[in-house]
RNA sequence: GCACCUGUAGCUCAGCUGGAUAGAGCGCUGCCCUCCGAAGGCAGAGGCCAGAGGUUCGAAUCCUCUCAGGUGCGCCA
């Protein structure tokens, strides 16, 4: 239920009935026309931008056509009036009755109040995190991992089937590097003195790494090339880092629906069948690059590559598949990987990328669109960096992997739904600053507090009725009368309520769950003002001494409210506090 | 040199994919508990939306250029 939505299918139906009696020309577009709330709630409860929009092509002036609008749409039961202002809004006031029936939709739909069906059941894959399997998460990719978590459940609970998926990075040099590391952890655990070198993992968290695989092949390795153990130790360890690496995303309550793996693709054909999709379109070639203007490299000399031509894909040069050797780039998997992801046939594609990797964007969706003859959409989210600050000081060590703060190392600290929640409150590609101090403050400067404050308030109310002996369930709330509910504070309360369906259509439109976080902010700005105008109008507050219909009646406002912010808290994956410790 | 991201109140940031007089928190000034949780609320001050052009009924939002900050730029992943 969207009454966004309603209200503009009422204005589009008036529209079309101008039309038939002929106030408006045949053939119009109605696709501009939008009904949206007001910047300022003076002008109403919405407004539609109807006749402006429509003024030119019908040949017909902004305000007559308003005029006409407006008698047409008072007709209806839910309008109370429609006011044309400034160059040719119409401003629309609804009957309270629509208000105050709010609350009783809201409690028989629950979380479902809000559920879009934009997604028409479209199968989009989004995949995210997708670290090296090297080491625990660090806290760049914890944003990665709460972004994409809340974005896949905003598009499920926008009508999207989602797929969320972690592709390991376990093909590449970084992993042998991995072994080498482990092995010399293993020489440790056998009592031997090692020397971590330039180009090796030092973290403490590969020590029972070294040692369980000492549990397991014993001495076997000691003193043998590098030929004789390296494959193993690789498989072993890369192992043994997914395992901790699903580990560290349990501790956000992240769960990957499937694990992708780079080496899959190898000796496979995969790569090779992928490649020659794009050969097969003329897309291959053999030639020699451009050195980077401006900052070329020392050892640079002109060499021979396998090239994509991207730039026929609105790359801005052409890209190396083979390295001069004849070996793949990491590039060539990848595009493998993006070949397999269209095959298995989503309708879109979400990449969420750390802002580092913001070049390779424009590469990746030449691929994509090359490989799908433009029919599978891409759209690739970058989130920016995470600044740490502790006591206002920035904070770099980590205790357990030596160079990094890691996911766990915040998540022990703040726990997991400040962690999620505040990885929100920025839009993707802005910065963040994260301060542990702050994050934990109880104090209205904290958006975590302020949303989960305003969820207690409205719980303590509850128990505070029920222990009056009122029958505060869900099917009373329903049935209260809440025609008494016309109070200006009462009401804004529930115009915003009425605005969560709405916004989650944009916000998955979008791909932008910080939206989401921002209009639970707002929403518990609407509660926390209604509750302390209530101690100016008595008759304002939610409980109502000795008079259950009108307590019943606030309470049911309040509890909508309540499932509101409990939706969307669900989607940011933030469990709803029932109260302040 | 090129590409991408960013530039909005003193500070930290929203801003509905083009709508009306640009919003919130912090900080500053002044108020509100005999009363459901004051861990809150109300009011005030504070703006050339980096700058300059353009597109149109209408621009913080779209296009072009300039300036400033960040990120990245063949044989790393």
């Amino acid at each position: 239920m969207n009454l966004f939505s309603d209200i503009r299918a009422l204005v589009i139906d008036s529209l079309n009935a101008m039309v038939a009696d002929g106030d408006l020309p045949d053939g119009l577009g109605f696709e501009n026309v939008t009904v949206e709330p007001p910047r300022d709630p003076l002008h109403g409860d919405m407004a539609t931008n109807a006749a402006m929009v429509l003024a030119k092509p019908s040949g017909c002036k902004p305000r007559e056509i308003a005029e006409a609008l407006a008698g047409r749409l008072t007709a209806d039961p839910r309008v109370a009036s429609a006011e044309v202002a400034g160059p040719g809004f119409l401003n629309l006031r609804l009957e309270n009755s629509v208000w105050q029936g709010l609350p009783a939709t809201i409690l028989s739909n629950g979380a479902d109040f809000g559920r879009s069906v934009i997604g028409q059941g479209k199968r989009v894959n989004v995949e995210f995190v997708s670290t090296n399997p090297t080491g625990p998460i660090h806290v760049g990719h914890t944003r990665g991992a709460v972004f994409g978590d809340s974005l896949a459940s905003l598009l499920q609970y926008a009508g999207y089937e989602v797929t969320r998926e972690y592709y390991i990075n376990d093909g590449g040099a970084q992993v042998d590097v991995l072994a080498r590391s482990v092995y010399l952890r293993y020489l440790e655990a056998h009592g031997q003195e090692v020397a971590f070198e330039e180009g090796t993992y030092p973290g403490d968290y590969l020590i029972e790494v070294g040692e369980a695989l000492k549990d397991r092949v014993g001495d076997a390795y000691i003193g043998q090339p590098e030929e004789v153990w390296l494959e193993e130790v690789r498989d072993y360890a890369t192992d043994a880092m997914m395992m901790l690496i699903k580990v560290d995303l349990g501790l956000l309550g992240v769960e990957m629906d499937n694990y992708f793996s780079e080496k899959s693709l190898y000796g496979t054909g995969k790569i090779e069948a992928a490649i020659q999709a794009l050969d097969d379109k003329g897309l291959i070639y053999t030639g020699v690059l451009e050195p980077p203007k401006g900052k070329t490299p020392e050892d640079w000399e002109p060499r021979e590559q396998t090239l994509f031509k991207s730039t026929a894909h609105g790359d801005d040069v052409d890209r190396p598949i083979k390295k001069s050797d004849g070996s793949w780039t990491y590039f060539a998997p990848d595009i493998a990987y993006h070949y397999d992801k269209i095959q298995r046939g989503y309708d879109l594609l979400i990449d969420v990328f750390g802002a580092d990797h913001g070049g390779y964007v424009k590469r990746m969706k030449a691929a994509v669109s090359a490989l799908s003859d433009g029919k599978t959409p891409l759209d690739i989210k970058l989130t920016q960096l995470v600044k740490l600050y502790k006591n206002g000081e920035p904070y770099k060590m980590s205790k357990r992997a030596g160079t990094f703060v890691t996911l766990s190392d915040v998540v022990e600290q703040v726990g997991p739904d400040v962690t999620r929640f505040v990885m929100l409150t920025r839009k993707n590609d802005a910065p963040l600053d994260f301060d542990f101090d702050k994050v934990l403050e109880q104090s209205k400067d904290n958006p975590v507090f302020y949303v989960q404050y305003a969820n207690a308030r409205v719980n303590s109310v509850l128990r505070k009725a029920h222990e009056a002996g009122m029958d505060v369930s869900d099917a009373a709330l329903k049935g209260a009368d809440l025609s008494g509910m016309t109070h200006e504070s009462e009401l804004a309360v529930a115009r915003k309520l009425a605005e969560w369906p709405r916004l989650v259509e944009i916000a998955a439109r979008s791909n932008e769950p910080h939206r989401i976080a921002f209009y639970l902010y707002e929403l518990a700005s609407e509660l926390h003002a209604l509750w302390n105008k209530g101690n100016d109008v008595p008759e304002l507050r939610f409980l109502q001494e000795g008079n259950t219909e009108a307590s019943q009646a606030k309470i049911a406002l309040a509890k909508a409210v309540s499932v509101v912010i409990s939706a969307g808290l669900g989607i940011l994956g933030v469990t709803p506090a029932e109260e302040m410790r």
